[in-house]
This record gives structure tokens, sequence and C-alpha cells, in this order.
DNA sequence: GCGCCTGTGCTAGCATGCCAGACGCTAGAG
DNA sequence: CTCTAGCGTCTGGCATGCTAGCACAGGCGC
């Protein structure tokens, strides 16, 4: 079936960098999948057609066979040999233990950013923190929540943290589901902003201790909205 | 043909728990690889023959295709398409970081066992701390290794921590490449005891921030092992 | 009527063959 | 002598056919 229309070899350039932003066929599946799981599209514990896939994506199961293996790898599908390929359950406990340990980095780059931050760093986080007023403000849970992980992400990056990022990027796509589940409040909003904010102002006040503790504080808060939503949607939990 | 003498059916037991024991091709080769770049017989930027391991272990390219793709998630190693697989380049950067998660891992699990710790792995940790003392005694660096990790791994064990667990054993392997470089000096070994035996006395007292600082003490002053490692050694590292 | 056994339809795991891209060497042109 | 174009060879990416193991259901013996 699978038409391959080959173009022309044409352009003989050697473009060295072309190889890391290539993106083949494997890559192109796995961003599918994870976006269908993240999204909800594919429910906890149910099972993943891997033929349905390939005639859905137009592409043969090898491709499809290495996505769900990596997607198994960060613990977003579990394969059962000889039996099947399922979507990972969320367990409440899960829910705690990637929170606690979100606390402890983000806590601990807190602290490292008081050490300094790039100018360029702040500016941005600064822009996002107005943007996060007027979405508060707004009532747009949607868009604050965008900011709300951008701004996370700011500080991250910032300190040029490639291997925290990588950690931190993998318990949010575990956390994205349970959020998925059930948005924030609208009461909410301006509490995480003035929470954002006054880790940015100890940040900027370079007191790593106040720092980190505000980072604390923050995500315990978090912590207890995600606790609401297990116990309000008991269904979409196991344990 | 081959007359399958098909072992008595007799056992019809149907166990489940038999499909995560196995072990699969794939996984064999994964754990081939892993151990031979761990170990430092796959050196730092080597390539990595996939054929002549297909002929080594007698398997076909596909098992050794799945192992390194997972190896390159995990970044042992580098992918470069249509090129060749390679292991991964210690950054001396890299280490810095990988040190810092573990600083704040392992700081916010302290104090966490210390608000308590089963009493099963309380006793495991008393035995281990005795015969890290024996090790120390008598000047045996690799014996002291092995407990030093085990030591580690039984607070987070104790407190069944599968995430964190899972997180700090893929730092771990990277960090383990470093240490295979150069075994730290015999005479870090009684202080290294000491500062274990600090943080376990910590956590009985149920004090949780002086666990967490014990555990910090302890890991800046590995973190300076590596940095002298790094800075004896700089033909192994990058940047 | 009940339970074990076997057949059937699924799955993941694996082997293999082919393709396209990237290097490196060499030969030929300037 | 130098530079470049082209070809050979190596690599990873992909398609596809086959194997083995599990689950379930229906048939056979009891």
């Amino acid at each position: 079936m699978a038409v391959q229309t080959s173009e022309k070899p044409s352009a003989r350039k050697r473009l060295v960098a072309d190889r890391a932003r290539r993106t083949s066929k494997a890559d192109q599946v796995y961003t599918e999948i994870k976006e269908a799981i993240l999204s909800g599209a594919l429910a906890p514990g149910g099972a993943i057609d891997k033929l349905a896939l390939c005639a859905k994506l137009g592409v043969s199961r090898f491709p499809v066979t290495a996505a769900i293996n990596r997607l198994a790898f960060e613990r977003l599908v579990v394969i059962e040999p000889q039996h099947g390929s399922f979507v990972a359950k969320i367990a409440a406990n899960d829910v705690r233990e990637w929170m606690m340990i979100r606390r402890a980095l983000e806590a601990e780059i807190a602290a490292e950013a008081a050490r300094g931050l790039p100018a360029e760093t702040q500016r941005e986080i600064e822009r996002n923190l107005r943007y996060q007023q007027a979405a508060a403000e707004a009532g747009d849970v949607a868009g604050f929540y965008v900011l709300d992980v951008e701004f996370h992400k700011l500080i991250v990056d910032g300190m040029a943290l490639r291997h925290a990022r990588e950690i931190l990027d993998g318990l949010r796509s575990h956390l994205e589901r349970v959020r998925r589940i059930a948005l924030s409040p609208p009461g909410r909003l301006p509490s995480a902003h003035a929470e954002h904010k006054r880790i940015f102002d100890a940040i900027l006040s370079g007191n790593g201790a106040d720092a980190a503790a505000a980072m604390r504080a923050h995500l315990d808060e978090t912590t207890a909205t995600f606790e609401r939503i297990a116990v309000q949607n008991p269904e979409n939990f196991i344990g």
C-alpha cells in the first residue's frame, strides 16, 4: 500500500547539522502516541492496537514498535509480552512521589538560581509573570496553565540544567495526565500567580534558602490540588 | 519432523508473574552492552559495531538495535543516523549536574526517612554500617564501594520510592563510569563511613532537617572527590 | 452436567532483506 | 601540487514474513 514517492536526491550538500533536526518516522509515531496518552485520548489501562496505528499513520510495524518501547521505558505504557501493550494506569501514590521529586529538584534549582540568574532569563520571567497576572484576572485557566509550565521551565533552562530539565519534563508528562482529568478551580489562579511572584522575588534577592522555601510552599499547594483531583475522581486512579 | 517431546503439559498453572521475570533477547543484549559501557570496556566516544555484537551474541540485528535505542534514551550512547552509534562522552559539567540532582533528591528522601523508617530497613542499614566499618579498617576500597551504593539504596527502598529509585539508578550508572576511572583514595573510607553513620543517626533521631543536612554534607564531599578525578584525568572528559 | 484439554485467534519478539544517507578514498582536472 | 567530483562501502532506518507464547472458547471425556 504505502506508495513511497521518493523525491529526487537533488541537493548533494552535506548538512551535518540536519542530522539533529532530522525526524525519523519512529519519532513521529512516538510523538503521536504520547500526545494521545497525555491528552487522555488513550485512557489509562486501555489497550494500544499496533496494527490500527500502522494503518492510521501509514507506516510499518517497526516504527510503532520502537515508539512503544520508548514509551514503555518512560513508564507511560506497559508491555505484557505475548499479550499486548497498554496505557499505564495512574496510582495515587505515584502522584505523591512525583510531586516529592519535583519539590526536591525545583527547590534545589531555585536556591541555585538565587546565586545568579542570567539577565535574559530574568526579563523572560518578568514578562511571563505579567502574562500570568493578565490570565489570572481574566480567569483563563487553560492559558494560565501554559504560562505556569513555562515559568518553571524558564528557571531550569536559565540555569542550563539539561538533565534536570529532562527529568522534570518526564515527571510533568505523567502529572499532565492527572491534570487533564480536572482543571484547577479558577480561584486558584491569583494565588498561584502570587506564589510564582514570591519565588521570583526570592531568587532576585539572592537568598537561596528563601527561594527554596518559596518553591516548596508553591509545590506543596500544587500537590494539595492534585490530591483533591484524586479524591474527587477516584475512578481514574488505582491504589 | 523434529518431534518436540513437549514436556508433560502437566503444570497448567498460569504463572502470570513469569511474564515479568521473562527476559527477552533484547534485554540480555541491553544488559551486556550497558555492563561493557559502565565497566569501561567500551570507552567514551568509542564506536559500537552492531554487526560484531550480533555475531558475538548470536542474535540478529533486531535485539541489538532495540537495546541500543534504549541506551540512547538514557543517554549512555549517541546514535548518529546513517553514520553510527557511539558511547556517550562525559562532560565535567554533566557530573556536577548529576551530583546536584542526587543531592537534592537524597536529601529530601533522608528528611522523609527521618519521619519514619521501617524497622526492617533500620536493621539492614545497621548491618551495612558495621560491614562498612570493617571494609574501611581493612582498606578494601572495592568492597567499601559496594556497601556505599547499598547504603544509599537501602534508604530509598525502605521508603518504597520506586520512581526516585529509578532516577537515582540512572544517575549512578553515569557516575559509575566516572568512578571507574579512578577509585577514591583509601584515606577517604573512614570519613565516608563516619558521614554515613551521621546520616543514619540523624534519621533515627527523627530530625528531618538534620538528616537532610548530613546527606548534603556527605554528597558534597563525594562531589569534591569526583571533581578531583576530573582534574587529574582530563583526557577522559570533555568540556 | 462438569471439567480438562485442545484448537483458534490474537499479541509481541525476532530474522532478514532492502533503501537511503554519510564518509572516505581515489582519480582526474585545473 | 591542490582541489574536487564521483564512486564504493559502511551505517542506521524501515518493511515484511515468520515464530512462539498467551487467552479464550468450544469440544471431548468423565
